[in-house]
DNA sequence: TTATCTATTATATCTAGACATAAATGGATG
DNA sequence: CATCCATTTATGTCTAGATATAATAGATAA
């Protein structure tokens, strides 16, 4: 599992005593220089071990005061938001795009807002549709700042979608995501040819630039379709990237009858 | 900002050259030898940046081939789940709880799975509660395997929500979370005071320890109320913890009409 | 008593080397 | 031409030091 005198020994060492109780939730961890003599190496080797273990949030780390196992308050999750195109053909499903609307509005003050723009500058209102095997998977409202992107205004995304599109030119740095419910408004039913009513996965997504926001967009799932998986915890049991296994959404695949 | 000489400096670099479009996804990144020439400090300190930028996902490393800017294909964000209790409180509510059901049940074969036992083992099945203010802000139907928690057995569960109950005296290691929208049932709307088929935000959630599925519970919120919102960005605004700002859930607050 | 300064100490970072490891390359061989 | 192998090389890890930094505890002064 973990070679000899390194310092994936000292992690899963440490996350044993932790995770069979010996060190409960406060503990004194041993200082660097005692585990580094203990394993018969470097201080580095123990720090960079015990470092890892304070950003996984299982211990805490204070100057002067030790390290601490840390109790279990909260614990967070990585979540990973896949391109939609890719994740339905990851699936095995086939991927179909459709613009169902693109003109240049006044956004309402909500949305100006989310966009930090005055709610006199015009912004540009993309609706559109992704399918999975012809059944709609998600129906997308964006909003573009021309702003921050001016180079929109050209650009019809008649077959492009602008998620694709605008990854290709503004790569953004930084993003918020809210993650709700919502029943189906008359629109969204029919767009998304459900009932009014049912039930939505709603994510909203803000990315930011250095100049500023650069879109916002709600991007509406069927909610017995859509289903976001997280992974966490210290000790994957698939060591995957960043010790964090994750999933997408779930496509609808083609029924067999 | 960063200090002179130190991985810091060597990684707002990095990010400049890649925010500012000088290094478009794709780009080779300078080798760590020659990074540290150009800083003049050590090839570990280079190696340092570069293995946090990679851990981002804003680069991607591979040995002899060397680093490369990230292609932007899918982005991955922190998402922390607080226990319910603190949220609400945090939020200016009050908290309060209510058990509805303690039962010893055979699982259906889904939650059987889901816990990892026989579908002819027991579990312990608790429903219960969480308002903010008076208003029903979770609903909570949760599995307890028997198994790995014997002394379940011997608590009602009354006055102790089963959350803060488990994470007192089995902390758990690993976890994977499932979120999607799913429409009230009779039951459901009844006990959160909503009308049948409104929306609902479901977070399910599996706990592992060494000894395996600790527990499975379903929490699901009115969706009008429930926001998980998730910050994510290889260079943030404020500098967070970890690099992520999180928010809990929404919490409905007094109306003052 | 209270506030402030100081020494101590554990972590945080850095250095200049070393060897390990994986993968691309080019050459030798069939 | 295809296959295999040795070489090269960039990253991954480790060592044994060093200095920097922050927070505690104790000493001192107001």
């Amino acid at each position: 599992m973990s070679a000899r005198g390194s310092y994936l020994e000292i992690k899963h060492h440490v996350l044993g005593k932790i995770r069979g109780g010996d060190w409960p939730p406060g503990t004194l961890v041993p200082k660097e220089r005692e585990l580094a003599e203990a394993f018969g190496c470097a201080r580095m080797t123990v720090h960079r071990a015990l470092r890892e273990l304070a950003e996984e949030g299982v211990v805490e780390r204070r100057r002067r005061s030790g390290t601490r196992v840390a109790l279990q308050t909260t614990r967070s999750a990585m979540l990973e938001i896949p391109r939609v195109d890719h994740e339905i053909e990851r699936q095995g499903a086939t991927y179909r795009y459709r613009r169902l609307a693109r003109r240049l509005v006044l956004p309402n003050d909500a949305v100006a807002g989310h966009l930090g723009l005055p709610a006199t500058r015009q912004a540009l209102r993309v609706d559109c549709l992704h399918f999975a095997t012809d059944v709609p998977f998600q129906l997308e409202e964006r909003w573009i700042n021309l702003d921050a992107v001016p180079d929109a205004r050209a650009e019809s995304f008649r077959d492009t979608p602008p998620n694709v599109w605008l990854l290709e030119r503004r790569p953004w740095f930084e993003a918020e995501h809210v993650i709700s419910a919502a029943g189906a408004s008359a629109r969204h039913a029919e767009r998304l040819n459900l009932a009014v009513g049912d039930s939505l996965l709603v994510v909203e997504r803000r990315t930011w630039n250095d100049t500023g926001v650069i879109t916002y967009v709600r991007m509406l799932h069927p909610g017995r379709f859509y289903r976001l998986r997280t992974s966490a915890g210290p000790a994957p049991r698939a060591p995957g990237p960043a010790g964090h296994a994750s999933f997408g959404p779930q496509v609808p695949l083609p029924s067999t009858p």
